[in-house]
DNA sequence: GTATCTCTACGACAAGCGTAGGAGATTAGG
DNA sequence: CCTAATCTCCTACGCTTGTCGTAGAGATAC
């Protein structure tokens, strides 16, 4: 395709979101997290999760004692926030107020979401342009 | 993973698009199409895209004079909303909240979105009755 | 010091997806 | 009818991703 570069699969990002979660985590660390969650899977799946997330710079790894520590190399918003880029791209056209609205029209939100909603809209004319990063 | 069922990449994504946006089509209006948007892809590429995007239930042929002609059988909101709702649940635990949140927080917008995001979200504690799809 | 456990390295395989080629049918143009 | 252009059908290749197996290196356990 185009620029299919920096894409993780969804047993990656599962891996990666513990990461995130816990901070630095052996293996074996993923592995029990993985199966407390009800996901089966075998040692070496999780070793090759971790060393492919490597490859691709989400994550680094450091030889301690006993085994590789590995802890997460972007955060969490970083991801969430080109993630969120690329579907954007692909179903709006990048335009982002058009999955906003679709989102507010379509799933239910909790009223706590409605008060912080209200908030940050409430907040939006007053904030001056912010930078395209 | 889990429930794999229903999905499409990027290319077919593409495609679908078209169909949206054109509502019926042989594989040669595709082509063109994609064509013209600087995607250069032989005919049989489209052509199995199109068969696949059949197999997966999203488009629906009918053999008229010479060449098939295919258009989509899901709405584009239907199918964005459940892209949308797969994405939610990978990188929010499906709590639509802070992806909102998280967009209109890190994403600008036009002022009309701005404009139509206020009369959304006041009218949404008035307005709470949803059918789940 | 041999059996056991755990970790790493390497390889592998199936499915999904993007991409396409070739064979054979069909249609249009003379 | 003959030929060129098209269309459909079937097959396939390479890459990514999810999933492991196995072999070897260190440590542990008797």
């Amino acid at each position: 395709m185009t620029e299919r570069q920096y894409e993780l699969g969804d047993a990656e990002l599962e891996v990666l979101k513990i990461l995130w979660d816990v901070g630095s985590v052996t293996v074996r660390d993923v592995l029990i997290r993985l199966h407390e969650a009800g996901r089966r899977v075998a040692y070496t799946t999780v070793q090759t999760l971790l060393t492919r997330l490597e490859q691709k710079g989400y994550v680094r790894s450091d030889k301690s004692d006993f085994a590789f520590v590995y802890r997460a190399k972007l955060t969490r918003s970083r991801v969430t926030q080109s993630r969120l880029r690329v579907l954007v791209r692909q179903l709006f056209d990048g335009a982002v107020g058009p999955l906003v609205l679709q989102l507010v029209r379509t799933e239910q939100l909790t009223s706590d979401e409605i008060d912080e909603l209200h908030k940050l809209v409430d907040g939006l004319d007053t904030n001056p342009k912010r930078t395209k990063r």
